[in-house]
DNA sequence: GCCGTTTTCGGCCCGACTGTTTTCAGTCG
């Protein structure tokens, strides 16, 4: 059983108890334990095996000796027990939005559908022929919702990639910028988990600071990519835009922006462990400010931005990327939060497809290996990798595959030898190599002559077992040309899942022969992902943050594996393109003497 | 059921909204 798995059943436990009418605090424990389960980038198993299940953050005795049963037996006899008064169809009924579990069980009782299967097409029927309208507790307009939740659950399952909601939203801020004439709007923000940079984003909500919100409301409304408009009141909108996304829009007076700001980014989580905090100092914080008792009458302090709210609970300002609840709150508490890595720090970038044909059987770039250093230059870097795609390894014999990489190393010659060394710029010459079934890489190694340093990646098989996924990729890794494990997971965004590795023996084996993992900006990449990229800093393994640019405007990427980065508590220490470029050859192995 | 730099017992986040209600329960973020 995986954690996803182990989530669900904590989940579903946590809504039997509710049901049954168990104390509410049981409840809310179960349900931690099962977030807790999506939260862990390592398999609740293993920690089992290593008699750690209690280290999980909300997993306490009890539950701990759940799980052990769990593993031990396959089963939990007292779970199933308690799960036998919950019909299966009340797990699809509280998807909808607006549906929780006490109604999903009066729905699934009242109206006799039992069964998972096809269970919101039956209740979707007996909602269109009035039956939920009748109930005792229900009415015309809780079945109209009903109705309208079912719609909205279809369509909106998918989330959007950060990127895609990111430039979504630096849109409608550009507008309602460029449009303001009269200075209304005193600061900007987007909020919830695209603050937050999470690498999937549900709604775009933005924040402005204004003293008149009317006027700003207007003006968002007018937005030319909103289809509808939903509803525009006094101090917020909706907006449905044309590709479907859902944008809000709220609104606040400049001296309590702070507070609204703080508590909108959320997450959750990391709120509800702040307001834990506050309720211990005897305040209550809530999206208008803090509340401090005086003279036993609470009186509303309210904050412009949110260091001086983070200040008076006693922390210190939390990057929007950390607020998780997963040890940043004990961290500002201490003042001991990590200096972040930020887009300044990075020197080169190593992941980048030039137009030039090395026949592949994945995709050339668009640009060439000069355009490509001119965005270099423009973004402040120092170097770049080129890393094309092999040759497709089943068309060409040994010399063939020599002869490209031979007129490919041409080209940064060209450009390193040819420019003036005043320049300071520096072209390596990379090649991403696909990792065969079979852990063989696909180049001959006569080829690898002609590399500076290589990118390693799985593009085939991905079904393997994590078994065989782990040898396959320590067996790519382990020529002393390959540096960097692309893409590492091969997880795509809403398509796919990454395949299965032993991160133990991943991370360990990358520690000790200076092998990085890549952190890559793809918008439907962001791979490594967050979880595992925290991991690896505890691990001590460092990483690398590419684009994996097929053209050159896409080296503006790079701020989304940054933005992954930092959700994973990196700083500059952790990632190998903030070196130097003197230091990346000498940690390359590649020291030329000389002026380079 | 979990958790602890005031506690191993006694607590456990806050406010808004909504619909069906006669004073509130359920859901959401």
């Amino acid at each position: 059983m995986n954690n996803d798995q182990i989530a669900d059943l904590l989940e579903a436990v946590a809504a039997a108890y509710q049901i049954k009418g168990n104390n509410q605090f049981k409840v809310v424990a179960y349900q931690k334990a099962g977030l807790a389960m999506r939260r862990l980038a390592i398999e609740a198993r293993d920690f089992w095996e290593e008699g750690k299940l209690e280290e999980i953050p909300g997993v306490g005795i009890s539950i701990a000796a759940h799980l052990t049963e769990l593993f031990a037996k396959g089963k939990v006899p007292h779970f199933n027990k308690v799960l036998k008064i919950l019909p299966p169809s009340v797990f699809k009924f509280i998807k909808i939005p607006g549906v929780g579990v006490k109604i999903a069980y009066k729905l699934a009782n009242d109206l006799n559908i039992k069964e998972s299967l096809g269970a919101l097409t039956k209740l979707k029927k007996a909602a269109k022929k009035g039956k939920i309208a009748v109930l005792e507790g229900f009415g015309q307009q809780s079945e109209k919702e009903i109705l309208e939740g079912i719609k909205k659950l279809t369509r909106d399952q998918k989330r959007m990639t950060l990127p895609f909601a990111w430039e979504l939203a630096q849109k409608v801020i550009k507008y309602l910028n460029e449009k303001d004439e009269n200075k209304k709007i005193i600061k900007i923000e987007p909020l919830g988990s695209l603050r937050r940079m999470s690498a999937t984003v549900g709604d775009v909500d933005i924040a402005v600071a204004t003293d008149d919100p009317q006027k700003v409301i207007k003006r968002f409304i007018c937005f030319p990519e909103a289809k509808k408009v939903v509803v525009a009141g006094k101090n917020t909108a909706r907006v449905i835009h044309r590709s479907g996304e859902q944008i809000d829009l709220k609104t606040m007076k400049p001296e309590a922006f702070g507070a609204l700001l703080q508590h909108f980014t959320g997450s959750k989580d990391h709120n509800i462990h702040l307001r834990e905090i506050a309720q211990k100092k005897d305040l209550s914080v809530s999206e208008y400010g803090i509340k401090f008792k005086k003279k036993g009458r609470l009186q509303l302090k309210e904050y412009p931005d949110e260091q001086s709210f983070y200040h008076d609970l006693g922390l210190s300002w939390v990057p929007p990327e950390l607020r998780e609840d997963s040890g940043e709150i004990e961290a500002a508490l201490k003042n001991k939060l990590p200096v972040l890595i930020s887009q300044k720090d990075i020197k080169g970038d190593l992941h980048l497809h030039s137009s030039f044909p090395t026949q592949s059987s994945h995709d050339d770039g668009l640009s060439s290996a000069e355009d490509l250093v001119t965005k270099a230059q423009s973004l402040g870097y120092q170097y770049l990798g080129l890393t094309e795609h092999n040759p497709v390894y089943s068309q060409h014999n040994k010399k063939q595959v020599i002869q490209i990489l031979k007129r490919k190393k041409d080209i940064s010659d060209k450009i390193n030898y040819s420019r003036s060394n005043k320049l300071f710029f520096f072209v390596l010459n990379g090649l991403e190599i696909d990792i065969k079934r079979s852990g063989e890489l696909a180049v001959p190694e006569e080829a690898f002559a002609f590399l500076d340093f290589a990118i390693a990646s799985i593009h085939s098989s991905f079904k393997l077992n994590k078994k065989q996924m782990t040898k396959r990729v320590l067996l790519g890794l382990s020529h002393p040309k390959v540096k960097i494990l692309g893409h590492p997971t091969g997880r795509k965004i809403g398509q796919r899942d990454g395949y299965d590795l032993d991160w133990d023996q991943i991370f360990s084996f990358c520690k000790k022969n200076n092998k990085y993992l890549e952190v890559n900006s793809w918008f439907d990449r962001l791979d490594l992902p967050d979880l595992l990229i925290r991991d690896a800093v505890k691990n001590g393994v460092k990483m690398v943050i590419n684009t994996d640019a097929h053209a050159a405007r896409h080296m503006d990427n790079l701020k989304y594996g940054l933005s992954q980065a930092r959700r994973g508590w990196v700083t500059t220490d952790d990632i190998i393109n903030t070196l130097s470029y003197n230091k990346l050859i000498d940690l390359f192995g590649l020291k030329k003497g000389g002026e380079r």
